[in-house]
DNA sequence: CCGCGTAGGCGTACAGCGTACATCTACGAG
DNA sequence: CTCGTAGATGTACGCTGTACGCCTACGCGG
């Protein structure tokens, strides 16, 4: 056939990550990524249909980085250890964290990780609908910890702004918020990350 | 003075809720508000710095849609109650789920519905760093519950990949896949919300 | 009652975005 | 060597957010 294809998937994903990590995700456009190509713009609609399947490739690369052999130890310890590499990859390319969470259910890297983590669940000895509601809790947490770090620092203002609520309608608050200022991001979301473990118990129970 | 202003910050936010429920979230743009308050597109800009400030606006006034009156019953009971709250609100305008993520630490109506989380977890008898841990990681639970819910549908797709994977390369992915679409969103919540309320014990304790 | 200054309202314009379309061109197969 | 195909690209369009400057409606001091 005619000319060979010039551009592979991973490369294209890895200009992409480039303009991310170097100006910010703002700078993540269609133009920007060709360039770092040193192609035309319109030539990169050869390798994506658009700007969200470009988006894709590089959340399906990021992940790609994820280590997902099985963890060693105790199940409660290999489900921290794999949410672990996942935050750690991920922390790595801050830019990223808004488009993990709007592209990952079309990364295939993430089946690796997920059968992973469904794994060390079956070890523990969930099951069915529990195993299911186990996994998506701790995706849940996860998500939500990485996104408000994300968004978090932008809106560093706004925590201060709470430390300077009157102490009279907002009692708790204002004096939370003082505290709040003080736990280092890897330090909340070890301590987070143990509550959730602590209310994971294979089989089940009500609370409620 | 001259000319009293003609649109207050709330009629702003409703007209932009009208948007985004009607024609969902991609149709929020600065003319489509502007049309639907029958003025010019920059006529709007009296009253909003810019596109930011119109979306942290009407983050605001949903949260403030919020009862967010002390709950009934034992702490657990309490915690679960304002959360199924502000689920509940946020659920009925689904098109603002982004927009709460990016724009909550900017709300001001959120310090009520975070004063009354931070009461029941100090009668609970959390006291400084484990309420805030106990807080933040309540509220990412919650977010990426709400996320994950947001973007799912659009990856029905994905998840119905994941059912047809090959059994030999992911034997429980594949299983639990199919398992997975079967659980309905509030029982999936209120599931999961058990888990990490039985993980809260004030006072703390380590599990790793 | 009048005009005057202020701030509301708005029309125009521009840069930057994603991308449809048509064209040119480099290559592998015959 | 030639030819068909698919890669590469230049141009162009509609849409976005918003800077800028003009016009005008209004409440107040005279």
């Amino acid at each position: 056939m005619p000319r060979p294809r010039s551009l592979t998937p991973a490369r294209i994903a890895t200009a992409t990550l480039a303009v991310i990590d170097r100006d910010g995700l703002p700078a993540l456009t269609m133009r920007t990524v060709a360039r770092e190509l040193g192609m035309a713009t319109m030539s990169l609609y050869r390798y994506v249909a658009d700007r969200d399947e470009l988006e894709a490739l590089v959340v399906d690369h990021v992940l790609a980085e994820v280590d997902t052999s099985q963890p060693a130890g105790e199940w409660r310890e290999q489900v921290a250890e794999l949410l672990g590499r996942l935050r750690d990859v991920v922390r790595a390319h801050p830019g990223t964290v808004p488009l993990l969470v709007r592209h990952r259910h079309s990364a295939p890297s993430s089946t690796r990780w997920i059968e992973a983590m469904l794994t060390a669940l079956t070890a523990a000895g969930f099951r069915g609908a529990d195993r299911v509601v186990a996994q998506r809790t701790l995706v849940s947490f996860l998500l939500g910890a990485l996104e408000s770090e994300y968004h978090g620092p932008l809106a560093g203002a706004g925590t201060a702004a709470m430390a300077g609520l009157s102490t009279a309608d907002y009692p708790i608050l204002a004096q939370t918020a003082a505290a709040a200022a003080r736990i280092p991001p890897d330090e909340e979301f070890r301590r987070g990350l143990e509550i959730v473990l602590r209310g994971l118990v294979p089989g089940g129970g009500e609370v409620l």
